[in-house]
DNA sequence: TTTGCCGGGGA
DNA sequence: TCCCCGGCAAA
């Protein structure tokens, strides 16, 4: 039942943040919140934002049936030379139609005052005329909106403010909205300190970067996925459009390369976050990855190709060379996080035309709401899974030491130092009390100095493995000898497993 | 039913 | 200390 229920509610939130998501831009569309009771009916919504994921011909039609005049309003035929409004850079622009395509529902400004020609989605232009006239002349366009921000009154108050002032401004469930402030408090705070990683070197972080798409908390490297993301593009920009300031709260999505690509320095070369982005991300594109390393340095973000590059940029910029030094090698190593860049996905976007508000990446971007959920599940769990990871290599040896079972130091535990620091993660999270001593060790190495009050208190948390005794380890996800050279082999599965004891070679 | 492994016990 | 295994709990 509790699961049932978790479940559920998963999906819920998870649809919420759907919710979320179009009826913000539907704030921005011409003909404005059209959607009805939306907050009434999740399940409706829910189908309305999958066909709107699909494409908008889809939604519209969906409306269409429910409301009639919406299709009408966004139809509209904008004439050349027509003066209508779109959010740039998150500010609202005035324009003027160049050209309107209404096959693929696009049209060509060209902003006034930035001199710029892009494109953008109908729904995300607004007519001059119509902003103005709108409020007067169209109650059927209030009762929607009223019907969304529940009172009237200030419903077409609030209403006219939305048409006017493009910001995605999300009000629908109420939930929703928390659960996305809660993200982005913590992605803030997160941004404002340096984020923890693991060693780069370890080359571990392929294989979490797969394992990425199949659980987050499985993999070693998610960690830092999640922590180069959050600090990295949130800090960045989290604004759609304003590259510098961070306003986590206006808005959920990030473009991510849009964003820091401004701010990048000279060694910066693309931002795309790998892992997360990789998977609940807006857009994922080709797949030539590159490793990057990306300071997580308070609003520095600066991505370079080497190790030795983000070294020294961190020693240099931040820690500065000096007294100490010995500390400070090894403290330079949490202010970097490794990064897997899919080449052209920056070019591309960075380049458009429509860079600015770009108004198709956002609703690309807004299509995928998981990624939201997923953010905040990750960004929970990949702090102090990434704090882990960055001392992971000394616990690690430690384990090996301690290990009366591990026989045969097998080949594959060189490589586990991710894998093991983050799946005990996962272990700590969810079964803090039946960690093995073993692992708690693992755990509670908080001998890493900085990272943010925030990580330690995840630390903590995650740390007191105590209360070895009682209940059992939950099982890992991880292939056991027994699973991995099979019950004809069992010489060569680990002597723990040989033993029936916990297995040490694919820790979890 | 299978699998992982705790707890206990024998050598 | 090494090794084995009964038996429990999760999958």
């Amino acid at each position: 039942m509790a699961s049932v229920l978790s479940r559920r509610l998963g999906k819920r939130s998870l649809l919420g943040a759907r919710v979320s998501t179009p009826s913000s831009l539907a704030d921005r569309m011409l003909g404005t919140a059209q959607i009805p009771t939306l907050q009434a009916e999740l399940s409706r919504v829910s189908s309305h934002l999958a066909s709107y994921e699909g494409g908008r011909c889809k939604e519209q039609g969906e409306e269409s049936s429910m409301m009639p005049s919406f299709p009408n309003l966004n139809r509209l035929q904008l004439h050349p030379g027509q003066r209508v409004y779109v959010t740039y850079n998150g500010q609202e622009c005035a324009g003027l139609v160049e050209q309107h395509h209404q096959l693929n529902d696009e049209v060509q400004v060209l902003l006034l005052e930035q001199g710029v020609h892009a494109c953008w989605k109908t729904e995300d232009v607004r007519l001059a005329e119509m902003q103005r006239s709108l409020p007067p002349t169209l109650p059927m366009d209030q009762s929607p909106a009223t019907a969304m921000d529940q009172s009237p009154a200030t419903g077409s108050v609030q209403r006219s403010v939305s048409r006017n002032i493009d910001v995605p401004k999300r009000k629908s469930d109420a939930a929703v909205e928390m659960d996305e402030m809660m993200a982005a408090m913590v992605l803030t705070s997160l941004s404002c300190s340096p984020v923890v990683q693991s060693p780069p070197s370890r080359e571990s972080s392929m294989p979490a970067s797969q394992a990425a798409c199949d659980s987050w908390k499985e993999s070693g490297d998610v960690s830092d996925s999640g922590s180069s993301t959050t600090s990295g593009h949130w800090s960045g920009g989290s604004d759609i459009s304003t590259p510098s300031p961070p306003h986590p709260e206006a808005s959920p999505k990030y473009s991510s390369e849009a964003l820091s690509s401004p701010q990048a320095d000279d060694g910066f070369e693309t931002d795309s976050d790998p892992f997360l982005l990789d998977e609940p991300a807006p857009r994922k594109r080709k797949n030539s990855v590159k490793v990057m390393y990306k300071c997580l340095w308070p609003n520095c973000g600066k991505v370079l190709r080497s190790i030795v590059g983000i070294k020294r940029h961190i020693k240099s910029q931040h820690l500065g060379d000096g007294t100490d030094s010995d500390q400070r090698r090894r403290e330079e190593d949490f202010y970097y996080t490794e990064v897997q860049v899919k080449e052209e996905a920056v070019p591309e976007s960075a380049t458009s035309p429509t860079f600015g508000s770009s108004p198709i990446v956002i609703q690309q971007a807004l299509a995928k709401p998981e990624a939201l959920a997923l953010e905040q599940a990750t960004l929970e769990s990949h702090l102090p899974d990434s704090a882990l990871s960055q001392s992971a290599p000394s616990s690690f040896w430690h384990i090996q030491a301690d290990h009366a079972y591990q026989a045969l130091p097998s080949i594959q535990i060189p490589v586990s130092p991710h894998i093991f620091t983050s799946i005990s993660w996962a272990a700590a999270t969810s079964t803090i009390p039946s960690l093995s001593p073993v692992r708690s060790r693992s755990l509670s190495f908080s001998e890493h100095q900085q990272p943010t009050p925030m990580l330690k208190s995840h630390l903590i948390v995650a740390s007191p493995p105590r209360a070895p005794s009682g209940t059992r380890k939950v099982r890992g996800e991880a292939k056991k000898c027994r699973k991995v050279y099979g019950i004809e082999h069992r010489d060569q599965w680990c002597t723990a497993c040989r033993w029936k004891k916990a297995c040490q070679r694919f820790l979890d």
